[in-house]
DNA sequence: CCTTGACTGTTATGATATAACGTAAGATAG
DNA sequence: CTATCTTACGTTATATCATAACAGTCAAGG
């Protein structure tokens, strides 16, 4: 991979009303409530991944943190961005090997990943109904359920129309 | 990593009924139906997958592959493993970086699978509803949902009682 | 003061995955 | 039957993703 962010398109719902700066106002009210240290290196990083509008990989973190003068080797970024998904501020996105920020860092929630396989947008759409599902499917088979990863490959409503 | 085949426990599917016989005869009768070549590499690195009863990464596919007269560098196995995901014959497993026999070849469907955080076990289960609950979210996203990946992490049956 | 714990930073290495290219073997058209 | 086309296999080389282990920093509390 040598591209950055993946994409810049596809993204409802960062724009309008509830905004990048609105996210990140209710990540820092849930910090504060939580008593969780959001330092220097993890805000800048769950800024970054705010602004990019897109996953992006450890290593396009890492390049930013670096030339921002912060640590410059993969701990630094990986740290970082471990610790916003362990407490809910990000999420990984396995398929691409990516990261993301949480749009609605401010209700503990289920979430699925609409991931668009043209322009590698990602979209987080309410999972409650699936995640009942999954629940089910799970207890039926006799299986403890903890968390779960939801990716769902297709095409995102801005590039369904193109050719390829 | 350099652990092998991950676990060897808590594996429903493949025991019983709907033995590891079974599900390569269901495999080869696809194969033959609709006209696959399941050659001699993709055979062997299908019925590695069924042997291990569990997830298998590409590297410890490679090593076996190997060590039976096969290539020895990565892309023969990633190649035969790809195939084999492609034409639904196995699965990958993003969390553990890993593949796993599909537990029912013959029929078209969507899994869902639950991986277990102790011994790492990779159940296959039906995911029907929540595939449904998926598309329907995607559907309100205005997202057109090709194929999705569906994890669940927690406690299998056979680890649920133990200590850590 | 000085210990403790959380955080940041480093070096070094490990683990996963693919690009690109040459060869061989099977299918197909003539 | 043979020329050709396609698919698959194997290799070298390299890209990409991720973590282990350890050292320095700094704030909070005894």
């Amino acid at each position: 991979m040598s591209n950055h962010t993946h994409s810049a398109f596809c993204c409802p719902d960062h724009s309008g009303a509830q905004g990048a700066a609105s996210i990140l106002a209710q990540a820092e009210m849930r910090a504060r409530t939580m008593g969780l240290r959001l330092t220097p290196v993890r805000l800048r990083t769950l800024e970054m991944l705010i602004a990019a509008h897109g996953a992006m990989g450890a290593y396009d973190v890492l390049e930013q943190l670096s030339a921002e003068g912060y640590g410059t080797q993969p701990p630094v970024a990986y740290r970082a961005l471990n610790w916003l998904v362990e407490h809910g501020f990000a999420h990984r996105i396995r398929r691409l090997n990516a990261f993301t920020a949480c749009a609605h860092p401010a209700q503990d929630h289920a979430a699925a990943f609409l991931i668009c396989d043209r322009c590698d947008s990602v979209t987080e759409a309410p999972a409650g109904a699936v995640t009942a599902a999954l629940t089910e499917a799970a207890i039926a088979a006799g299986f403890a359920l903890d968390r779960a990863t939801i990716e769902a490959v297709g095409r995102c409503n801005t590039c369904a129309g193109h050719p390829s």
